[in-house]
DNA sequence: TCACTGATTCGATGACTGTCGATACAGAGG
DNA sequence: CCTCTGTATCGACAGTCATCGAATCAGTGA
């Protein structure tokens, strides 16, 4: 999970090496689908800057093992991070991971 | 493809509408491909901001058809456009895109 | 120890996707 | 008009993915 390279100079000033574009897509690939962002969005943006999975499954029409499946995929993906604290498992973001993932796709004002 | 929605206030600040996160899951999902990532990288670097297909087709070992086909999909998510000048179809990303998305992965400064 | 609850893992299945070769289309230049 | 080259579309196939129900694991509290 993300050895935290150079990565990487914006998108739009020079070609991503095949490596770099390998480790960015998997962070752009675990977003590609609503309930993660969703799941991401939520996380994050609960107060204490984490969430709990009872927090969460009640949001989706979808069952338990789905949301368990998704959430696997963004800390796979090195998007977020778990918890456990006694009956309930929190997660929270990792805020270098979506700090990246942005600056990756800033433009270049100089050019534009 | 993107009308472009009151989209959005850092992922960080508060959850996605549903439809929020549909539109945007479309661009990140776009963007989760590593020949994907690589071909948008090239065609904004390149010099002009725009490149040709034959620009593209020989930095890969895949098959016309192929970028082909990725292109489809970079230019379905709203990443790019491409227009055709005689002979050669020419490609540009959609700068307004990439801020969204960017802008969306942003961090609230004031938590953290 | 035994149930009970929260969450994950497993296995299956239907849908989607990346890739290709074959084909079609579009413009340039005989 | 015909051919050649660049690009896109079509159809097929293998691999991946989202989803579910069933089973499993982890902690809590009787």
């Amino acid at each position: 999970m993300s050895k935290q390279e150079p990565c990487c100079s914006p998108l739009t000033r020079e070609p991503l090496s095949t490596a770099q574009a390998a480790e960015l897509s998997r962070v752009f690939k675990a977003m590609g689908d609503p309930v993660r962002l969703r799941l991401l969005s939520l996380i994050a943006s609960h107060e204490g800057g984490e969430a709990c999975v009872c927090d969460l499954t009640g949001v989706f029409d979808l069952t338990g093992p789905t949301i368990s499946h998704h959430l696997k995929v963004l800390r796979e993906a090195g998007l977020i991070s778990g918890e456990r604290r006694g009956t309930w498992i929190y997660y929270r973001v990792l805020p270098e991971a979506l700090r990246r993932a942005s600056a990756v796709l800033e433009l270049d004002e100089a050019r534009a």
